[in-house]
DNA sequence: CGTAAGATGAAG
DNA sequence: TTCATCTTACGG
């Protein structure tokens, strides 16, 4: 099957709609090691205006993506070993994103085992640092263009039209956690936990 | 099942 | 000192 990316305009309307149209659509990373393709089953959207985000304080070495024009990557390291991966959304100037949460393993999961040193298919991408080991994405992938290979979004021809989207709280924050910014795919066993 | 703590580094 | 996290260890 052929992946075609999705076009920047996609990516130019705010966090909290695009935090929502990106579930279902497939997250596909083109490595030496083989193709890596996931569905986007969680998600949560961080504002300018968001004591949550790292963009609330202004544009900062750290956070200087997110003000982008939306469709680049925003890849910060955290935790001392983890990486999380964010789509920038919105128009040039302001300070918003969408953080990818979770995936559904598509394509490449042996690599996917392999990454992740891990042989559960479901603990392979349910957690934002996990999907970023699984697919090898790290800060060499900070600002890339997500409209074209090697790390792109594309349409899921086979997409579940019936599916129940949930809008609630996001989790794993101090500040900002009374907000319903975060989305995820009703039943869908890739969800990450708590 | 559940809770708790350690790993490890950059930002503020 | 905190942090948009994950894993392992241990008790029930």
């Amino acid at each position: 099957m052929e992946y075609i990316p999705l076009k920047k305009e996609f990516f130019k309307v705010g966090a909290l709609d695009l935090a929502q149209s990106l579930l279902g659509k497939i997250l596909v990373h083109t490595t030496p090691k083989g193709l890596l393709a996931g569905i986007i089953v969680e998600t949560e959207a961080y504002l300018q205006n968001d004591p949550a985000s790292h963009s609330s304080i202004g544009a900062t070495n750290r956070s200087k993506p997110m003000f982008e024009e939306g469709g680049i990557a925003y890849v910060y390291f955290t935790y001392g070993m983890h990486y999380c991966f964010n789509i920038v959304s919105g128009k040039k100037g302001t300070g918003e994103a969408v953080l990818i949460r979770a995936l559904e393993p598509l394509k490449g999961i042996d690599i996917m085992k392999l990454n992740r040193k891990q042989t559960n298919i479901s603990n392979l991408t349910n957690g934002p640092a996990k999907l970023t080991q699984a697919f090898g994405i790290n800060k060499n992938h900070n600002y890339l263009k997500l409209y074209t290979k090697p790390l792109y979004i594309t349409i899921n021809p086979k997409e579940d039209k019936s599916k129940e989207i949930i809008q609630t709280t996001r989790i794993g924050i101090k500040v900002g956690a009374d907000l319903p910014y975060r989305f995820y795919i009703k039943g869908n066993k890739f969800v990450s936990k708590l």
